[in-house]
DNA sequence: CGCTTACTTGAGTCTGGTCAAACGGGGTGG
DNA sequence: CCACCCCGTTTGACCAGACTCAAGTAAGCG
């Protein structure tokens, strides 16, 4: 049950606000002129995360709240005896550490599953924003929702899909959102990271994807999961895939 | 498989903001007078739902958002076929339609579990309220982030706890809620209720409630559950209930 | 009194878990 | 260069937790 602690190192910036990796994607939406000003003070810097490195931890509570440039992570949570749940996965877009810069401490923990980029904003300057720049706190908002939603269909595939429907749903989601942000059609993920969100164990996760193989739905290499096929994958889990347009980030 | 409709109804407002039932209980903050005669406009008439009836509607778009006053219900989600998932329980203090107020329409829907008393806003008008009352604006977004949490907790009960471990986390997150909300100690719950909650079949459910009835931590009862001792349903579950202080609310 | 709703209980089945072992590629130290 | 090891994947055999089917009970209601 050997987790890697990795790299986790504070670099110059690389990207300017106005050169953000993000904005030229279509899946964004824009900045107007007056709010990329305050953002781009409001970026205090970069950080860097290996794959395998923890990002924010359970139980600490950073003085930071972050924004994903590249790369993917997962958020995940441990039961007392080491069982552990993976909650939902973080890419390009997405605020991380939003929880505890609004409640206080962290009750999940953060790792990277690819090389990730993140933009670092100080959580102490969250309320100026909400005062000056209603439009940058809605998208904040706007971003929690959206993440409800995405754990509500998560715990509908935990409770009530099949390990198969699961399975299907899972690499489904990951690859559509992986696309939409214009990245390689592999998700870096091992089998094991599968289990823990499915709620299934290692070994039952291996016959599941095996029959997504045998379906030609998926193929798995070394590195992770090659995606072939996102609607059949999509039929599988009896789900329908909605592509999302103009999203807001920060 | 019927779900009844009952009724919904739109009365006159009985309880203005500044006799607000929710005001009076420790757990949730203090408004400043500013906030307050802001909220006052801001609410727009009062919603009473009986058990059984639909809130809000899985696809539909409202106008409205909604504050939970009184009573208890249910969000949930349903896959073709029929299976149904409840995602989580509203109680008094909770944003209902946040989600389709922000992100355009609701992806789930929301059904009384005790009859329930709710604040009617107008989503129109919440740009407004970023605009001008910032702290407000901040309290929405902690109300989602606090969801968000115990979306969470959900997703690793029904990920990674046995069924008895969900059960008895299951009652005893819902019987601290209302708790703290003064409410008494009954969870007006049905075991089918239990069961799409936990991800059970409804005869395992049952086996399960019971087993923790023989542990003396449960007595089910006509119109719902009495929990006897919350701390050992948690110790049961492996969780650690913590006690809830000036929650924001709207 | 018959009907419905909610809870119980039993019996047999099956999905998914556990234990155990093996394989293959990549890295490392001798 | 090779032996060894580690990690992630694969497979087999067996077990058990949870599901389905089926039937029965008890309370509430028109």
């Amino acid at each position: 049950m050997e987790r890697g602690n990795g790299t986790r190192s504070t670099g110059t910036v690389r990207y300017p606000c106005t050169k953000c990796p993000l904005r030229p994607l279509t899946t964004f939406r824009e900045f107007t002129p007056d709010e990329l000003t305050f953002v781009s003070r409001f970026k205090r810097g970069e950080l860097t995360v290996d794959r395998g490195a923890t990002v924010l931890a359970e139980g600490s509570s950073s003085a930071h709240i972050y924004t994903v440039l590249k790369g993917i992570g997962f958020r995940y949570k441990l039961l007392e005896d080491g069982r552990r749940q993976i909650l939902n996965f973080v890419m390009p877009g997405d605020l991380v550490g939003l929880q505890s810069g609004l409640i206080g401490d962290m009750q999940h923990s953060v790792e990277a599953l690819a090389p990730m980029l993140l933009c670092v904003f100080e959580r102490e300057r969250l309320s100026e924003l909400y005062r000056n720049h209603s439009g940058l706190a809605f998208d904040i908002t706007w971003i929690a929702a959206r993440e409800e939603q995405m754990l509500d269909e998560n715990l509908l595939s935990l409770g009530r899909r099949t390990a198969i429907e699961r399975a299907a749903y899972l690499l489904a989601v990951l690859a559509k959102r992986i696309e939409e942000r214009g990245g390689a059609p592999l998700i870096p993920i091992t089998q094991q990271h599968v289990a823990d969100t499915l709620g299934l164990s290692l070994v039952h996760t291996n016959r599941t994807l095996r029959a997504l193989s045998q379906r030609q739905l998926i193929q798995w290499r070394e590195g992770g999961c090659a995606v072939n096929d996102i609607g059949g994958l999509a039929r599988v889990a009896g789900w329908e895939p909605v592509k999302e347009k103009n999203r807001p980030f920060v």
